[in-house]
DNA sequence: TTTGCCAGTGCAATCGATTGCATGAGTTTC
DNA sequence: GAAACTCATGCAATCGATTGCACTGGCAAA
């Protein structure tokens, strides 16, 4: 009572209940195995001796960890924080712990991933990105389905993984048709970074919105950027020093719409009177900016809490059950950072 | 080869290298116990097999898991979760992984992470909110010292536990200080959320600062909020009512400081122009917040890692060659949000 | 009455790694 | 040349929980 010199084990717990361990552990695991009496013995033992199950223990014995391990891109971003929210409260429902492995550490991003299966530190992984390098991982683990792996956002193009994710291509046709129906017809658009699948779906879906409108895009009209607020800074500038500007953006995402703004703002042009920006995600900025972000709202918590669940199901057997894809609608949100476009007086 | 049936053991590596379990173990831990022949059949052993630790194994025998318990109070909040990525950079390092357990999970949150200590999942807990109930924690977990806890950004008051954070006082008097010095002489603050020492340290040093100039607060120049956007576009409408407002406004943070703004732009007050605002924190959008925000940073990334590190360093033992408390101090950031004051023509 | 079944429980092996103690061979010291 | 010591290694117990198998007694079916 005083001093606890060490916590209580299960053979402490047999020892008051007069009972053997294996009765305790069925007790505590599977109740209706045991006989009414018994159990209340235990349960009154458990009270007094204060027990609590030893993790370390039952991982060794079971071969799992009631773990997942979610490998993210970049923590610091608040889309992907919100995301792991929603995750980290879905396993903690169902009794997982979630580990976190941001991308930037370490030289081989894979390979740490692989290493906490392997150590049997995990059961599952819940990947928010799709640019790891899935033959590293692979390597590490053997056989794809030897990992249990669900892909949250983005996708790994050709591979047989459960993801969950928001349909980017309507929904970036949907938001350059929301500047085509203002009457823009000059729209540039501001890509993600190389690479990365979402670069090519938000991209294609504003190609094919302005195909189907009959409007071209020139070439400079799409600016490189990689999801940040600086890179939208950087197009900004370039923008600027075009001749012949379009008269709205649609950005990636709002830190690309956010950083492109500022650089505007420092050069004099206001949004929207001189130009129109849609943006992507629906950061809680978006709402608080100014202008307030016109912009692409994705269910972020829907996304995290489907992923975890999609991936405890698949640890917990259920594995068909799941349906390999999962693909969530977004909603467009109209702000105050796109306004109808009227052409100049002479052209 | 084809289908690894079953990951390799310490036993498998054993077993080929012609040597016990026991030399194994050794040589993958203390490699001079060793032999330099042993050691290379060994180290060749492990490549031929593949093997990699069991961290349920080892963790059971040491009584140590190698991980730590991160305990936040919002990890959408990017200020957090900058934190967060520090504190995973370091721990990854050290070889620690990083649980995650975000507060608003659960009904009883300081139950959740005294659990993580029980169950020997987490070896310490690093906790970014003071405002835990440390009476439920240590109830769960007994003596004060027997966890090792390490408290960042917050703090618990009276409580005697390592603790690293930054000079909210000074830097608060200073944000102040800044803008006595353009010529505000009617400040306002919007305050942090009630129990929160965060709220009391800034509030004080505004206070403060205010007394020293001789200036004076009326009572309803401090406008209650919470830390998020929401709270300050809430003091917004409340300025607004005023008949006697401010001319300058310290927020207790950049979120706050957001969202004061993004509520006052939306009645047409501009600033610098109608009114000054400081924040607090430095968030990547504060640089490209329109107007970009004058803040105070604080050095999150050294935070970060500071904590990570001394709880490490506790953890493996030394435990007093750390200094209590560690107190980081922050800078002033001047942009564009701040502006000289010229009085009225007749007052 | 006998047989068979079932519910409830215990025994003991097991998961994988670590570590105190013992052993044996070789080396140093006086 | 004997005692003392060091180095490299093995043996076997241990950490805490789970689980296949075996046992017991009671009850139902034959």
């Amino acid at each position: 009572m005083s001093i606890a010199r060490k916590t209580p084990t299960i053979q402490d717990v047999a020892r008051f209940a007069r009972v053997s361990t294996a009765t305790v552990s069925r007790a505590l695991s599977n109740p209706e195995r045991v006989s009414e009496g018994t159990r209340e013995r235990i349960s009154d033992a458990v009270q007094a001796t204060g027990y609590t199950l030893n993790q370390a223990g039952r991982s060794l014995r079971q071969r799992t960890s009631k773990t997942i391990l979610v490998g993210l891109p970049d923590i610091r971003n608040s889309f992907f924080s919100t995301i792991l929210d929603a995750i980290e409260r879905e396993a903690a429902l169902r009794g997982y712990g979630v580990l976190v492995c941001n991308r930037y550490s370490g030289p081989n991003p894979a390979r740490r991933l692989g290493e906490y299966f392997l150590s049997h530190r995990a059961d599952g992984l819940l990947l928010l990105d799709g640019s790891i390098d899935l033959d590293q991982l692979l390597e590490l683990t053997g056989d794809p389905s030897a990992v249990p792996l669900v892909v949250a956002c983005e996708e790994i193009p050709n591979a047989p993984f459960h993801t969950v994710k928001t349909d980017n291509p309507r929904a970036a046709a949907q938001a350059t048709r929301h500047l085509i129906d203002l009457g823009h017809t000059r729209i540039g658009h501001i890509a993600g970074p190389a690479g990365n699948v979402l670069r090519q779906e938000r991209l294609a879906g504003f190609m094919l919105a302005m195909d189907e409108a009959g409007l071209s895009v020139l070439p400079d009209w799409i600016f490189p950027g990689n999801f940040m607020m600086e890179s939208g800074y950087a197009a900004a500038l370039q923008y600027l020093a075009m001749a012949n500007r379009p008269s709205a953006v649609f950005a990636a995402n709002d830190e690309t719409a956010i950083g492109f703004l500022s650089g505007l703002r420092e050069q004099g042009l206001e949004c929207p009177r001189d130009i129109s920006v849609v943006g992507f995600d629906d950061l809680a900025v978006a709402l608080h900016y100014s202008p307030p972000l016109t912009t692409v709202r994705q269910p972020r918590e829907k996304l995290g809490q489907l992923a975890a669940q999609t991936l405890i199901n698949i640890l917990e057997g259920d594995a068909e059950a799941n349906p390999l894809r999962i693909v969530l609608t977004s909603e467009m949100i109209v702000r105050s950072s796109t306004a109808r476009h009227f052409p100049p007086p002479h052209s």
